[in-house]
DNA sequence: CTTAATTGCGTCTGAAGGACACAGTAAACA
DNA sequence: TGTTTACTGTGTCCTTCAGACGCAATTAAG
């Protein structure tokens, strides 16, 4: 049941089926029919839905019907939904990662918090799939490769380095899911909390007060704070280590 | 629709209903039979059931098996499954928040921090309802209360603290989300990683030095760093300001 | 040209959220 | 005290989704 990848088992996949899926390990030889699909292409289908209806419209079916073919037809190429949703993040992050310019530490590390910002702002629904647990695919470590890269030769340890990272895509995450999402009506965490706020102002005067001058810059701005702190940490440690 | 709140209409609530629901807003004058539950009653027995058999086992069934009635019965309190969870989370955050220490606004924000980890900690579950997009909760503003608190009097715009706070609590909850869980038996991102990075050792040689030195501390170490770190980040900003 | 592996896919099942109707109940009012 | 009437309790039905299973069609290997 592990080893033949397309085969017919359907669910109960182990990890080792969605690391096959993710890096496309090709099947030896295949003597049947020729597939009509691919995975590749079902990813694509997926993801086409993901962008214009949101996370949740991709069911199997839907992705069937942009194919033109039946639900369990899929079934032969995608054991199951949690390996779609591996496959569809991993192709969600993009190509490859741009590579660490050679402007410092502080450049390359602020440059690689956007470029996953400009990421996952694009497909909003990566954010969902990225943090509930799953493995990581080819493309999501090379992500990570390029964030180490961008310490360049910085005195920290590699669990620091780990550390830091997640530091940044944790608050890059946070900041793209408050963004107001067009598709999904219920959405925008600002927008309820307004109303909330206001009615029982006298039990939370500092939030209050926190919200009111909170609108000028917005995303762009808690972005950039954020990061800018966390280099400027990285940086202390860094300088009472040298 | 929006005004009989234990009413029979079921779905398509608003923002105010949920609302209502979360400050406990009571109903002016009942006539009929005196209600056998309580909203209390009811996200009691559904924190028991995600304590024990994880978020994905609270069905309207399970909840409704749990306080010997049937599914529908639930529905003359709760609206529905998104306002379950609403009153889930507010619920699983804890009464009251701890207040901040009077030693000074690192040892207070560090301190939240911890709590806010520690509460975390005890309810998983409660880390994946608070990241996706919703209305907070009493208990979820007094949290914020509680952080913006901490700062004191440090030269720092309302959107820079509530910005802090939140860069403090998506490190929190990332780690806590890469907690191997006992229930669930997919979980811990780590296990799966190993083999993984093994095999495509050559492509990722900078993330395989990084995870090979990650053990040792592990969890809290991961805590304390990220801490730390922003600490230090926001301790810079007011150095330079003052 | 036979054989056997492999694909395409229709049908069924089970679990979930939720709509709706109707019966039972108890407070308000005459 | 009796009647009205709003409100609760809950059984039944519908829809959507993931997935199991089985069988017919296909095509490369021998």
């Amino acid at each position: 049941m592990s080893a033949d990848h397309p085969g017919a088992g359907t669910s109960a996949t182990s990890t080792d089926d969605v690391v096959a899926l993710l890096w496309r390990r090709a099947t030896p030889a295949r003597r049947g029919p020729k597939p009509r699909f691919s995975v590749d292409a079902i990813v694509a289908a997926a993801t086409e839905i993901a962008d214009d209806r949101g996370l949740d419209a991709v069911t199997m079916q839907a992705v069937a019907a942009r194919l033109g073919t039946t639900k369990m037809a899929l079934y032969r190429y995608v054991p199951g939904r949690v390996e779609l949703d591996a496959l569809l993040l991993d192709a969600a992050l993009g190509a490859a990662p741009p590579a660490a310019t050679g402007a410092g530490w502080r450049a390359a590390l602020t440059g690689w918090a956007g470029s996953v910002h400009a990421r996952a702002l694009a497909r909003p629904w990566s954010v969902e799939l990225a943090q509930r647990p799953h493995v990581p695919g080819p493309v999501e470590l090379a992500w990570f490769e390029a964030g180490l890269a961008a310490f360049g030769d910085l005195p920290l340890t590699g669990a620091e380095k780990l550390d830091t990272l997640a530091l940044l895509v944790g608050h890059v995450m946070s900041l793209v899911r408050q963004q107001p999402r067009g598709a999904s009506p219920e959405g925008d965490l600002a927008a309820g909390l307004g109303p909330v706020l206001a009615e029982h102002a006298d039990d939370y005067p500092l939030t209050v007060a926190a919200f009111a001058d909170a609108e000028p810059g917005g995303h762009d701005d808690a972005l950039r704070f954020g990061v800018a702190r966390v280099v400027a940490g990285v940086a202390a440690l860094a300088a009472e280590r040298a």
